[in-house]
DNA sequence: ACAATCACG
DNA sequence: ACGTACGTGATTGTA
């Protein structure tokens, strides 16, 4: 059978509205608001790639005045004026339109929808699969056997049998659904007390809504009855208003309608006037004949002993160089050294093979490492790389170091924009060089089959291995001096660049772990799983897949009935742990579930999972710590996560004893007590809040006393739990509405708690007040030691963008300064280690906790040193406090006093 | 690849 | 009138 040509029809300013609102505030060069554009050119880019329309339109509404307004003059009435932000992208929308040569549509006194809905028509008629790109629930009325709505941002089709599972009509009950609910989108009023759910069992039943207001008495409820009675007419007034014409007299020539090849000149012109450096590589045809990005490049093998030699006496002359290693593995402690690359000048680089295929000239790798051990621990030398602790580790295992003087363009990078989840050579090169790298997977392939670098051409790594050093060298030139321009010389040079090596050092130790205890543990947690499986069975009324949250909600709110509570964002109905704790009331059923899922978390992210990576060579577990993701400026932990190993319930906590210190060692905690609250009265200088840190009092109870008004001997329990989650709220960014949930309260009462805190905790509202003008005039945040963070997003006047933004401001300055505290304290602790010569190591940190593994008989003195440095890490307005315990494995740690 | 969920601070 | 607590990473099921 022949395909049927595809036409989609784009719903313009749907798309706009929705790519507005949901992609933070962007801007280009020019300071112009970009990210609608943003959107919208990424959406086209997606749609032309994924769908391969054969025909395209996008429809605006025309000028003028509405049919619809004359039914109803409120219609769309409580549409506020376009944001100021989104005015000036729309001409720009409509180059990018243009560029991509989709043809606008636009009907003077006509929406876009009533275009819509004729395109759509009139395209079904002529034999094709229409897709209507929107996401207006209006258009759901045009659903046929060949038309479907396609939401291009989550990449969902909703087709016919789509609309009868989710509200149980047919297409042509539509406009009766929309009458009844009402669309708040387009002010379109609807009868009260009728939702969605009583709108579908009522068209169900009655057909359509003419037969349901003839039969009113029938409708179950007065209250329901009542308001059918008085709404009716309104009814069916919003029923014209939400019926589209499917009759315009358009004039269509489809051949203009075909989808044409892009006008990329046009498009690339755009991408630089707005900033959009991404997509230059997306666009489709190749570059214009006339002006050639050039790329000088001269990348050396260095494959003879004579040829090294003479490498060798260059290499000897330079102040600094850039080098990068090419292993066989991308963890670094299971990797083999395959070649290595230099570059001390951009557009030139050597590499020195040191394993590679059988017919392939390498280097002799003992002899290439004892020449280069020297030069690598010589500290007049600076050494350049990107992500150096990669490098460090994989020498490392090679018997080599790297000491001395260093420079990492991902840190570098990691400062300048802490937003950036990306500083990966391929994204640094294309941003700051307009250079695209060769990807590794030209050389190893990807997938199942990927290959492994010592079994690629010599020629071929030093071509890619080449381009990372000298990419790396030349971003460098870059990046540095914007750093010491920018104010943040110090910060490099004093914590971060320090730390690269500590957290080498980190990795390289790793930390014990009982393998036999996560198994005992594992078949204990199997057992109960499997008893909880059978009694969930019994309850569901069959077996299932627990994990699986189609057949969850199946059980739960269609088999069982049970309320729905809260919708996922992806509007499914959510069966989170809060939810399913606020059933357990209601039914069996969810606490089973609740335990079910917290053992099967447990068994599977730690029991099972954590034997998996200990290393072969040492039994020892060496994770990542990461220094460029955080925005904040934490560090993270990954391969495995050691940052969230379980603590807060018995059953987790047991899986601390499966990781131990050696025989005759100890493991040593030493974590600050309530330093991100410390770091607020720093900040905000409370003299409330200070004195309470100052008497060593305990700080829930203190703020309980004072929001409620009682002496400190009267607090309870429930008390300090509410104050509590007002503490956590005021770091996290309090709102009514989230104490509110979390407490399980009114916004009412939660406004008042968070009043009373305010009244009592003056200077912590001044605080935040302080630090939004100051991001207000900034446009971002800094941390106690000039960390910084942009906070885009904060200029918008309205909308939840802006609470976002303010949200997180306040947050990073409190979350970055404590990042800043410890990461100062590691420093300082591994200077005195070596110092005075102990043997004990730092192994993890987990944002305000580290631990150390150290000999028994040195515990003391650890503790001492590791009390003190931590207390005076940074001078804050407020003491600091460290609780110390030391034990043979990470549960069963004994406190240590001070 | 993405969404939902849940482990941690 | 909306919908949020901040910051991470791993596992699972599903498309």
């Amino acid at each position: 059978m022949a395909q049927r040509p595809t036409f989609y029809i784009l719903d313009a300013f749907s798309l706009i509205f929705q790519v507005f609102h949901a992609i933070p505030e962007m801007t280009g060069p020019a300071g112009q608001p970009t990210q609608a554009v943003f959107g919208i050119f990424r959406d086209m880019l997606n749609l032309l790639r994924d769908r391969k329309p054969d025909y395209l339109a996008a429809a605006f509404d025309g000028e003028g005045p509405v049919f619809r307004s004359e039914i109803y003059p409120q219609y769309k009435a409580n549409r506020t004026a376009m944001p100021a932000d989104l005015v000036p992208q729309i001409a720009v929308i409509r180059r990018v339109f243009e560029g991509f040569g989709v043809p606008v549509l636009v009907v003077p006194g006509m929406e876009a929808d009533d275009i819509i809905a004729t395109l759509a028509r009139r395209g079904e008629e002529r034999g094709m699969d229409v897709f209507i790109c929107t996401a207006d629930k209006d258009a759901r009325q045009l659903l046929s056997d060949h038309v479907r709505i396609l939401n291009l941002r989550k990449n969902a089709v909703i087709d016919v049998p789509a609309l009868l599972k989710e509200w149980g009509i047919r297409p042509d009950q539509v406009v009766d659904f929309l009458a009844l609910t009402g669309d708040s989108v387009d002010n379109v009023p609807g009868v009260p007390g009728i939702g969605e759910g009583f709108a579908s069992t009522f068209l169900k039943e009655f057909g359509t809504l003419d037969s349901l207001l003839q039969n009113i008495e029938k409708v179950r409820g007065p209250k329901k009855q009542q308001s059918l009675r008085e709404h009716a007419e309104t009814a069916r007034r919003a029923r014209m208003l939400v019926t589209l014409r499917d009759d315009l007299a358009l004039d269509l020539d489809w051949e203009t309608l075909k989808t044409s090849e892009p006008n990329v000149d046009a498009l690339k012109t755009l991408c630089i006037e707005c900033g959009f450096h991404r997509f230059m590589s997306e666009l489709p045809a190749p570059q214009p004949a006339g002006e050639v990005q050039t790329w000088v490049a001269d990348y050396r093998v260095v494959d003879t002993p004579e040829l090294f030699g003479d490498f060798l006496t260059e290499l000897k002359r330079q102040p600094r160089f850039c080098l990068d290693t090419e292993t066989t593995d991308i963890d670094p402690l299971r990797a083999s050294l395959v070649g290595i690359a230099v570059s001390w000048k951009a557009g030139l680089a050597y590499y020195l093979p040191l394993r590679g295929p059988i017919h392939c000239r390498v280097l002799d790798p003992h002899e290439v490492l004892e020449a280069l051990r020297p030069i690598l621990a010589d500290p007049e030398v600076e050494k350049v790389g990107q992500n150096l602790k990669y490098d460090m580790l994989a020498l490392g295992r090679a018997g080599v170091a790297i000491e001395g003087p260093i420079n990492d363009t991902m840190i570098l990078s990691y400062l300048l924009e802490s937003g950036e989840r990306n500083h990966n050579l391929d994204q640094l090169a294309q941003r700051l060089l307009g250079h695209t790298m060769i990807p590794i997977t030209d050389l190893i392939g990807k997938g199942k089959k990927q290959g492994r670098m010592d079994q690629v051409e010599v020629a071929r790594v030093a071509a890619y291995a080449g381009e990372d050093a000298d990419a790396t060298w030349r971003i460098e030139e870059i990046l540095a001096p914007r750093v010491k321009s920018q104010g943040l010389w110090k910060l490099y040079t004093e914590v971060e660049r320090p730390l690269i090596s500590i957290l080498a050092g980190m990795e390289q130790v790793g930390v014990g772990v009982d393998t036999r205890r996560l198994g005992e543990l594992s078949r204990e947690f199997a057992g109960r799983l499997a008893t909880l499986e059978d009694n969930v069975y019994r309850l569901a009324g069959g077996p299932f897949n627990i994990n699986s949250g189609p057949q969850l909600r199946e059980v739960l709110f269609e088999k069982l009935k049970l309320p729905t509570q809260q919708k996922t964002p992806g509007g499914e109905q959510s069966t989170a742990q809060d939810i399913l704790e606020a059933l357990a009331s209601r039914h069996q059923l969810p606490a089973l579930l609740l335990q079910h899922r917290q053992l099967s978390k447990l068994k599977s992210t730690y029991l099972d999972a954590l034997p998996a990576l200990v290393h072969p060579e040492d039994g020892r577990i060496h994770a990542s710590f990461n220094q460029g993701v955080a925005a904040t400026g934490r560090l993270s932990s990954s391969d495995p996560n050691l940052q969230n190993i379980p603590v807060r319930t018995e059953e987790g906590k047991q899986i601390r004893q499966a990781f131990v210190a050696r025989e005759g060692w100890r493991l040593l905690t030493a974590d600050y007590s309530q330093i991100e609250l410390r770091i607020l009265a720093h900040f905000s200088g409370d003299p409330a809040l200070s004195r309470a840190f100052e008497l060593n009092h305990d700080i829930h109870s203190v703020v309980a006393a004072r929001i409620y008004g009682v002496p400190e001997s009267q607090v309870d329990g429930s008390m300090r739990r509410v104050a509590k989650t007002v503490n956590f709220g005021v770091i996290y960014g309090l709102s009514p509405y989230g104490l509110a949930a979390r407490l399980g309260i009114s916004q009412a009462e939660a406004g008042a708690f968070i009043d009373s805190y305010f009244r009592e905790y003056a200077g912590v509202d001044q605080f935040i007040t302080r630090t939004l003008e100051a991001a207000l005039a900034a446009g971002r945040v800094e941390t106690i030691l000039g960390r910084r963070r942009p906070i885009s997003g904060i200029k918008n006047t309205t909308g939840r963008n802006r609470n976002l933004a303010e949200r997180t401001a306040v947050n990073t300055v409190i979350q970055g300064s404590a990042a800043d505290l410890i990461k100062m304290a590691m420093i300082k602790i591994d200077r005195r280690l070596r110092a005075q010569g102990l043997q004990a190591r730092m192994i993890l940190q987990i944002h305000d906790e580290l631990v150390f593994e150290t000999p028994e008989n040195e515990v003391p003195d650890l503790a001492a040193l590791v009390r003190q440095e931590m207390n005076t890490a940074l001078a804050l307005e407020v003491p600091l406090k460290v609780d110390l315990g030391a034990g043979i494995n990470w549960l069963d740690v004994e406190a240590i006093e001070g």
